[in-house]
DNA sequence: ATATATTTTGGACAACGTTCAATTACACCC
DNA sequence: GGGTGTAATTGAACGTTGTCCAAAATATAT
């Protein structure tokens, strides 16, 4: 079969993606294969090379959209003064995505692409933006550097205690447990932070 | 080629465990394949599986040696009765472990195994015996059960932390800034517990 | 209508984890 | 020593995988 023009190249792309985030939100991402992705859509393996470097850029815009997706679910969080009162509300809606979407967040979070491959910048730049929620809620206690040196310490520390918890490489059973070490970790680091301050 | 006895089953446990460890250290575990392994040792793949489950067994086991490896390498932090010094210390000896072992560091903490499937006994006996050590560092200031919760904070913030600023997922470019990040978070976080207290 | 350009395909390739019948070497007994 | 049984080892096979590419088919331009 030759040229189909059924979609453009930019619907090939989001048809991909959308089959993609269905397939991994389901069954996690060892389901998730080139002649998956690909016949789900209604097409073959050869195409999504047309529009995707490989497998692992395929990964990389999924991982985009679900952080997309993350970051305006934590922005539902009621915003406080109180930094403490913030971030705490920050990391409810966190846990809740987490909760909700684990297949999804441990692509986000879990998934190792080949070494010495950078992310794009447009990447990054979403990254950058989920940090802003955080950072905006240092705002009262820090700024400048030090703020954004603090909100990606903060964020950084919660993915380690939510993937090691999640990972059951902590002998830590149930998910109360993760929440509980989150919650500590916020309200002691934020303690530190004002008592330094 | 049928029974040779060159070596016994123990004997072919550890060989094949040498080479593991020597192709991820040198390679990564994307080098890490069951013939590779195989041949490694003058045997073919079929051997392995009399004497492992499979690959993800000879990674657990792999991990075990590396657990081991990273533990006895933190008991070399010269102690303190000040938490705050004697953390900091054992995070050095944490991050220059990473340094020297990246790749192994990796499938120690990165490697995600099958979902569903617990880690053994002797697995999670090794996790707390790591974990006994930050323990001990903390012991001037909480017990018991909060004690080993903010063992385990600590020790899953500062993987978050490591593992987060490796990947270059937190547009975080150099190494030092991880090492800072990290020294923060300890910093702050024992100010927060001892300022509770 | 013809020619050119672009998509799409589907099979090919090498490599993967894993299994297992067949083969071979060892240990034991007579 | 010779025979027998047991246990270890192999190597080929199976069904996957990501990725590539010549060929085929369609859209578009002339």
């Amino acid at each position: 079969m030759g040229r189909r023009s059924d979609h453009s190249r930019d619907e090939l792309h989001e048809l991909a993606l959308g089959a993609a985030t269905r397939i991994v939100e389901a069954e996690g991402i060892h389901a998730l294969t080139a002649r998956r992705i690909a016949y789900a859509i209604g097409y073959s393996p050869g195409t999504l090379y047309n529009v995707f470097a490989g497998l692992d850029d395929i990964i990389i815009h999924l991982n985009g959209r679900t952080l997309d997706d993350l970051a305006r679910h934590m922005t539902r969080a009621r915003r406080s003064r109180d930094p403490k009162t913030h971030v705490l509300r920050l990391l409810d809606t966190y846990l809740a995505f987490e909760r909700d979407h684990p297949n999804r967040w441990s692509v986000l979070f879990e998934y190792s692409l080949a070494p010495s491959t950078t992310l794009p910048d447009w990447y990054l730049a979403k990254v950058d933006h989920a940090l802003g929620l955080v950072e905006e809620a240092l705002s009262p206690l820090t700024s400048g550097a030090a703020r954004k040196l603090a909100a990606r310490t903060l964020w950084a520390s919660l993915h380690g205690i939510t993937a090691l918890a999640k990972s059951g490489k902590l002998d830590v059973v149930t998910n109360e447990t993760g929440r509980r070490m989150a919650r500590h970790m916020v309200v002691n680091y934020l303690a530190g932070l004002a008592h330094h301050a």
